[in-house]
DNA sequence: ACTCACCCTGTTATCGGTAACATGTTATCG
DNA sequence: CGATAACATGTTACCGATAACAGGGTGAGT
């Protein structure tokens, strides 16, 4: 004997055919039960291990889930993505992931790469993609969920929470607190999709409040991190009390500017307010806390493995989930 | 149309054999210039998707690399994680991702689960396992890359650093400012292995110069996130100024520590010192900037892939690479 | 013109399971 | 007792890509 022990070797060995053996190792209730305790017997002497990818192929049924992710470097997503894989843990399913860094031509790339292993729904982070990675998604005929975002028109399936509402609701709370000149501290334009939608979101919260034009603070290139918010307040230095408020694409950033503000002498809030975005570690730990939207990563995740499990059952309509998002009040505001 | 485009429908609409296509797909030098842009053509034109699940079947190759992280809700480990996928971009080999939370039971399942797909190798973080995951490797006859860590006992391919070495020089730096009392703040007792690692490397580095005991403050189960290291503290409060150094097992922690600290009215370093590990962002953009470990995540994952590289095209001997780690001293000690 | 080499492409068989359909054998019942 | 159902197993034909081997065509060298 050269090569591996298939399935055809074990009938041999047991006089039946690999139909016989194939249904045995699969817990098919019509094998006797003799002739399955021969066949798990011999699967053991003869050290037979099952050949997933030959199954795989077969049925055109991989197991795999795919996901992309804008990056795997962040805690919300990190959350989803976990809150996703519990989720499913019991169901045989494994995840394939990969991620865009925020770019829509490394995100077809990636699509390319997934829908090759043939995955039997795919899970995509934001709601912007390129035509022809729409038009990919919609050859491969597979279920697809958006997530993180509430996109006009979707693919499939939505679980995610409106960026505009929520920073509507942050630009509220700042009037209330009596706060009228913000600048808002984001990625290059361009860049970040769904930091795109939080931008808007705060211009047309200001515009319907009547508020002076919002001013954009470049922090460079998607990704963000916390460093481009420090570096993005430290060079405007003095300038930045031009504003009443400065709100951020995101917690990292909003610590970044929050620390440069202290490096700088400001104090905040009485200089200046301070928002982020995600409710980040940081941002419940920092001194002041920073005020944030928190957005139940985990609950996203979760949601979609719930979908995911549905639509492997029976199809189901295209479900259109808003997890919501809420105000979390810190100090900085 | 009815199915999915295959090699077959892409041979038929440029006239050739399904043999030329496939050889065209992958780069085959030997297809002219001009039949494989037809096929490059025809096939974005049909919209044809490369099927790897019949390849990995037909060549007996997965094209998959299975990865275990403790967390993938860590900033160092997705580094190492991007890295790695980064490194191996143009090996067409996909990552499995799996995180086994810090637990070792879950690192078996998630070993057994990996395994069942076949990865042409599998890189694990951390060196310590349970005797019959050690089992299960080994029976597998896959390439073993353990990362993070410089095992004793390695199982194959090692890519990691001392933790050890690393904080003997955080404890001779404390010194060196005149520190003698310290405490370190790490996960509870067990729960965390390459954290006991650390705190191995304290108490080593305390004794051999001369320093009073090493106090342990537990933080909580591992993984322990800003929020254990800063409610460590405060529960302390005043106790804490009985030692003139607290060690942290992570930066988040330290940073946790440090903002438990700023709101007790400490002063950092003035009252006490704080130091962390793995140079996360947090602590380069803190205020003030804390000393920590730069422990090159990136680079584990760069060189796992040369590694990972070199073993695919003729298999070499078990590497064991010591990426290192330097000391970065910031505001905090 | 003939041979040899090189370039490009085609043919055949197959990787290891399994869906769909077919068949033989043993209970069950009027 | 013959008919029919229930059960246990077998046969055939693939899933889609590719290794190995097999050409046909063109140009250079003699």
């Amino acid at each position: 004997m050269s090569g591996r022990v298939t399935m055809r070797d074990l009938a041999r060995a047991v006089d039946r055919s690999p139909m016989t053996v194939s249904r045995a190792l699969r817990g098919d209730e019509t094998v006797s039960a003799k002739t399955r305790e021969m066949i798990t017997k011999a699967a053991a002497d003869l050290g037979y291990v099952y050949d997933s990818t030959a199954q795989a192929f077969r049925t055109q049924k991989s197991g795999f889930v795919a996901v992309t992710l804008p990056s795997i470097n962040n805690a919300n997503f990190a959350e989803t993505f976990r809150g996703l894989s519990d989720g499913l843990e019991n169901d045989t399913i494994q995840l394939l992931l990969g991620s865009t860094n925020y770019q829509v031509e490394k995100e077809h790339e990636l699509v390319l790469q997934l829908l090759a292993r043939k995955p039997q729904a795919i899970v995509l982070t934001g709601g912007h993609h390129a035509p022809q990675t729409r038009q990919l998604l919609e050859n491969a005929r597979i279920p697809v969920v958006e997530i993180w975002d509430l996109p006009e028109d979707p693919l499939g399936h939505v679980v995610g929470f409106s960026n505009a509402d929520a920073m509507a609701r942050m630009v509220h709370h700042l009037v209330e607190n009596g706060r009228r000149k913000l600048a808002f501290v984001g990625a290059t334009l361009g860049s970040d999709l769904r930091g795109s939608a939080r931008r808007d979101g705060v211009i047309a919260a200001a515009q319907s409040l009547g508020l002076p034009d919002v001013t954009l603070i470049d922090a460079g290139p998607a990704p963000v991190s916390m460093h481009h918010g420090a570096q993005a307040i430290t060079t405007l230095g003095e300038e930045i009390l031009n504003y009443d408020a400065l709100v951020c694409v995101s917690d990292p950033v909003a610590f970044g500017a929050l620390s440069a503000c202290q490096r700088l002498g400001f104090c905040v809030p009485e200089d200046i307010a301070i928002t982020g975005f995600g409710h980040f570690d940081v941002a419940a730990v920092s001194s002041p806390r920073i005020t944030t939207v928190g957005v139940h990563a985990n609950a996203i995740g979760q949601r979609v493995a719930q979908v995911l499990h549905d639509i492997f059952e029976d199809k189901l309509e295209p479900q259109h989930i808003d997890v919501g998002s809420e105000l979390v009040v810190g100090e900085t505001s």
